[in-house]
RNA sequence: GCCAAUGUAGCUCAGUUGGUAGAGCAGCGCAUUCGUAAUGCGCAGGUCUGGGGUUCGAGUCCCCACAUUGGCUCCA
């Protein structure tokens, strides 16, 4: 048969041949780094035989297929040694992750980090017993039955829910088997570096009523440098945590008194987000947007046209009894949207009156559940930069556009754009409890919405599901320090909501109409994406941002008054600056300020006073010598005027 | 909300099988007046997250609550 290669040579090889023996013939190297195979576009196991002409990729660790082969024997590999430790052991899953693996166990035992040293060393001794690892199947009626004899009640679910008339297959490797579709690698004694990270509860199939199952994450890499170089690399990861950060750097604290999720904003932190809130409002204003405040809360009654009574209230602070019908109950507000669809119907308006664009740098108050609280990227108090769009159906596509235009600039300003990907968040037409409106109106509105992103050429992914209940939705996701995504920025088309509050404009034909509402942040909310701009720099802010722009510092005590004077003079043009006159020595000035990540220190000692300069240090390039202080100050201030990153 | 870990001075952490609390940094005082990432000496600082319990005795063991962290579910 002929084997096709990606380089387009091809090779005769005999009927029934694996890839590993193809990978021998042409070196033992090549041998030995072949973890799986890409036969015909399809990734199997290497050691499966090959029996028609095909073409035939070999992959090694460095192919995200043979990455994932790898990992996910690993996981097998984790699975037998927890089995063999600890007997009554039920199996649920366990996929190759990202970075990694894991696989969910059920078992009455808790598991724990302290366990991990037990069960790597079975590991290794698994490893090292070299078993070979076999692929076998049986049709779907005798899979069920051998996985019940062995007890594996969730393997058997699985199975059920696969279409009748599949064959299943299965993989062995010693005294275990799993239920798989593989690939995995030929045997176990090649799946080295296997390391534990942590322990995790995660619910069977990822339903909130079924049991919670104990998840053991692991990673596994060819070579143990590379396992080294990533357990080295979540350590600096960590270096750069905004909740280790921010803390240390002093930006915010928490404290148990005031509750979960609610943190302070120290005069740093605070600092930042009114800049950020300032340079917002003031883009927003030239790109005729109309600032609101409107209230915090409200009666209940506002949220029960709005639909946030019915889908939202969960997640509402409630004040008052809603159970009394006839008692008045307010709620804080999760959303802006109901209140500024308030000023929209302070009058009525007209198709010239559109788009009418309302932004508000908006306080929202969410009672999210207890476990999902993380440093300022989680929050129960937050304030994001808000904004509604009413506008007619021919201005859809150029607002929508308008609106990423915007995010883009901020977010390209702030430098966090580059680390954006695209959601498309569509709705799950089977959750009726979640969504509103009819199935028609959806399909129209998704549609149209990937007609624009589609002509805005944004990279985009689809997914079910993610939806607001009103409407579809363009998230842009980020990721933290921990690989974890968020959605910083989201712009949706809501074609309800108008309707629900009566929200109509005169058309030039004299009709009444709705308009559609786009519902956009620009910025994101401030907290979370503070969070993300003290992980992006590791809390070495751009100048303009930074809270502390100047540190001035006085050499000796001869030096103090002149000191003080500069910083005045600094302080005056508007710049963020603060003096350092402690009786210390200029080395300890120096590395504490250096420790908060100020950008420039200046240096005033008697040589400086005497030659009327001043000498600078930034943070990135250290010394950069003497200049007199006119020049440095019309430098720092161009740099900030430019928001240099 | 669920699973797990953690909670000792402002911060980072020690604290033996249960016997009455310790270091470094920060703070304050004194000395030092110094040239680009830590000057020396001294002083003060704690209801060991909170509340119950076991015990002659609890930072240590048990229970409950709260908070922090990593996941799950949910979400900006």
């Amino acid at each position: 048969m002929i084997i096709k290669f990606p380089d387009g040579n091809e090779r005769n090889y005999d009927v029934g041949v694996s890839a590993l023996d193809i990978a021998a013939s042409i070196s033992d190297k090549l041998k030995k780094a072949t973890v799986a195979a890409e036969v015909n576009g399809k990734v199997v196991d290497a050691f499966s035989p090959i029996t028609t002409d095909s073409t035939l990729k070999l992959l090694t660790f460095a192919d995200e297929g043979g990455r994932k082969a790898y990992r996910h024997t690993a996981s097998h590999i984790m699975a037998q040694a927890v089995k063999r430790l600890y007997k009554d052991v039920k199996l649920a899953i366990g996929p190759s992750i990202e970075n990694g693996f894991y696989y969910d166990f059920d078992t009455d035992i808790t598991f724990s980090q302290a366990d991990f040293a037990a069960i790597e060393k079975e590991i290794n001794k698994i490893v090292s017993e070299n078993l070979p690892i076999s692929r076998f199947e049986m049709p779907r009626k005798e899979a069920i039955e051998y996985m019940e004899n062995m007890g594996e009640q969730y393997k058997v679910e699985l199975i059920n829910d696969l279409p009748i008339n599949s064959i299943i297959s299965f993989y062995k490797q010693g005294d275990f088997v799993d239920l798989c579709a593989g690939p995995h690698l030929p045997s176990t004694g090649i799946v080295k570096n296997i390391k534990l990270l942590s322990v995790a509860g995660a619910y069977w199939r990822g339903n909130e009523k079924n049991k919670m199952l104990q998840r053991i994450y692991g990673t596994a890499f060819a070579k143990k440098q590379e396992l080294d170089e990533y357990i080295e690399k979540l350590e600096e990861a960590k270096k750069r945590d905004h909740n280790k950060l921010g803390r240390e750097l002093e930006l915010f604290t928490t404290v148990d008194m005031i509750g979960q999720g609610l943190p302070i904003l120290l005069p740093k932190g605070a600092r930042i987000i009114q800049l950020l809130e300032r340079f917002v409002e003031d883009e927003e204003q030239r790109r005729g947007y109309q600032l609101t405040k409107t209230p915090f809360m409200a009666k209940r009654d506002l949220y029960k046209v709005s639909g946030h009574w019915d889908h939202y209230r969960d997640s509402m602070f409630i004040m008052g009894d809603s159970e009394d019908e006839t008692a008045e109950v307010f709620a804080l507000r999760p959303m802006t949207c109901p209140f500024q669809f308030m000023t929209y119907l302070n009058r009525s308006r007209s198709y010239r009156d559109l788009p009418m664009r309302l932004n508000e740098t908006s306080t929202l108050f969410r009672n999210e559940s207890s476990g999902e609280m993380h440093g300022l990227i989680r929050v129960r108090q937050f304030t994001i930069s808000e904004g509604h769009i009413a506008c007619r159906p021919d201005q859809v596509e150029e607002e929508f556009k308008g609106c990423l235009e915007l995010t883009k600039y901020l977010l390209g300003t702030i430098g966090l754009l580059d680390d954006i990907t695209y959601r498309f968040s569509k709705w799950d037409e089977n959750d009726k409890e979640k969504y509103i409106g009819a199935p028609e109106s959806w399909d129209a509105t998704q549609n149209m919405m990937r007609d624009i992103l589609n002509d805005l050429n944004v990279p985009f992914v689809e997914a079910d599901g993610e939806a607001a209940f009103y409407g579809p939705k363009l998230d842009l996701q980020i990721k933290n320090v921990h690989g974890k995504e968020d959605t910083l920025v989201t712009i949706q088309i809501d074609f309800q909501l108008a309707e629900r509050f009566g929200m109509t404009y005169t058309d030039s034909d004299g009709e009444k109409k709705y308009p559609y509402v786009l519902h956009r942040t620009s910025i994101g909310c401030y907290e979370r994406t503070l969070a993300l701009l003290i992980e992006k720099y590791a809390g070495a802010f751009p100048t303009w941002l930074a809270p502390v722009q100047v540190k001035v510092m006085a050499m000796t005590d001869r030096t103090q008054d002149q000191a003080i004077e500069i910083a005045d003079k600094l302080f005056k043009m508007g710049i963020r600056t603060e003096t350092d006159l402690r009786n210390e020595k200029i080395g300890f000035k120096i590395r504490e300020a250096q420790m908060q990540k100020i950008p420039y220190m200046l240096i005033v000692g008697d040589k400086e006073v005497e030659a009327g300069v001043v000498a600078v240090r930034s943070r990135k390039n250290g010394d950069e010598g003497t200049k007199p202080l006119s020049e440095f100050a019309s430098e720092i201030l161009l740099e900030i005027a430019e928001k240099r990153k």
